[in-house]
DNA sequence: CGGGTGACTTTAC
DNA sequence: CGTAAAGCCACCC
């Protein structure tokens, strides 16, 4: 429902505004957002690899759902983002395959057929603070 | 508190 | 190879 996802942005965008409080508990999402934006000009990576770095390894849906939450002028760069098979899993948010395509090759991203060269651009997470 | 949902991944047949 | 199913768990209602 689009109203549900609407509604779950909106809730994002509350979360990402206010500071992060320093609670036992993290924000899940905004872990994943600091993660996405450290990734290169030029490299992608994969829910797995995120949830991993998190230690979430095995929760890659989260990861997945944290940038479907993401807002269209959000500053994270969602597009880096893509299925372990280099496949763009969710191009359906940035207008469909093609667009999404043209925005990673854009920044120099080469593609094997329909995949991503995940050999040549896949970029490993690293914990925040290194 | 419980059920539904989801831009995934892996395993099994 | 293809399809199915099950883990995974934060968030919303």
């Amino acid at each position: 429902m689009a109203s549900n996802r609407h509604k779950l942005t909106e809730g994002i965008l509350r979360d990402l505004d206010k500071k992060p409080r320093k609670t036992q508990k993290p924000n899940f999402y905004e872990k994943v957002y600091e993660l996405v934006m450290q990734i290169p000009y030029g490299k992608v990576t994969t829910y797995g690899a995120i949830a991993e770095t998190i230690g979430m390894k095995g929760s890659s849906r989260m990861v997945g759902q944290a940038l479907g939450a993401l807002p269209d002028e959000s500053d994270v760069p969602a597009h880096r983002v893509i299925n372990h098979f280099g496949a763009l899993s969710g191009a359906h948010k940035f207008g469909g395959y093609d667009q999404m395509r043209a925005l990673l090759r854009k920044e120099g991203v080469t593609f094997k057929a329909e995949l991503v060269n995940m050999e040549k651009h896949f970029w490993q997470p690293q914990k925040h603070g290194r």
